[in-house]
DNA sequence: TTTAATGCAAACTGTTTGCAGCTCT
DNA sequence: AGAGCTGCAAACAGTTTGCATTAAA
């Protein structure tokens, strides 16, 4: 099922900010600001407003397509969700994101933490940052 | 060695404003916004004024004093650092924190993730979300 | 045609900076 | 005494909201 469908199927409509904002994520492998992404779409010569992005954001965030990703200064980006992982991998040069699985990995690790604690965990954050493999070569 | 100390060895000085979220830190086990910081201090007849409060968790942070934590929403918060230590489980009812050791159990877990994506992994955030013991009991 | 969505402007929140006066050492 | 620190005010950045207009269905 493609966005517009699910848009559709609640009543909702597919516009032309709402597609680019998809479209712009969709190509982007690195994490992007609701800035970033205004200016990618003008240089496109997609007039959109800002306010359009930080909505579109919302909705899309809302129906899972959308991931909201921290940044180590505090600041937010957001990237595209593959379904069902929820990590990231990030590298510092090129700020390429990349999704991993690991929640299977980390249960054992969890449960620990539960006995050790006592607290019933139920969520968490995981973010992994490094130098991925291109920018590991162009170092020498 | 304590905070005067590490500071004084910097040229640094002991302040009232210092020496008041340094204590609201230390009496806090919750993640405290640089706002609710202010306002215990204010609270507490301590007339603080709230850029300190900014000024001087910079500052913490820069001597790993304190750290700051990520909340779910995007908002950030600031705890007391034990030494060494670099995750939290936060609880979603009462909010607080509590610092746990770990790293060395990710370390295998991480390997697996740099061989299996290429990336130099050197850095991390991990926060586990959860009821804590207390909260689990009063759910009842 | 109808109702959702847009885009502007303006309001807001959280944070940072410049500067004159104050205070710790 | 003197450098570091404070606190105000004002600037700033990112984000949200109200409202009249536009456009998808």
């Amino acid at each position: 099922m493609n966005l517009q469908e699910k848009l559709n199927q609640q009543g909702l409509r597919m516009t032309r900010p709402r597609k680019e904002v998809a479209a712009i994520l969709k190509e982007s492998k690195v994490p992007l600001t609701p800035q970033t992404i205004h200016q990618l779409a003008i240089r496109k010569n997609c007039d959109i407003g800002l306010v359009s992005v930080y909505r579109t954001l919302d909705l899309l965030s809302e129906l899972n397509l959308v991931r909201r990703v921290h940044g180590q200064d505090g600041c937010h980006g957001y990237v595209l969700a593959s379904p069902g992982h929820h990590h990231h991998l990030i590298c510092h040069k090129c700020g390429k994101a990349v999704e991993f699985t690991g929640s299977g990995d980390l249960s054992d690790f969890i449960e620990r933490i539960e006995s050790n604690t006592g607290f019933a965990i139920d969520e968490h954050i995981l973010q992994l940052y490094g130098l991925c493999q291109q920018c590991q070569e162009q170092k020498l």
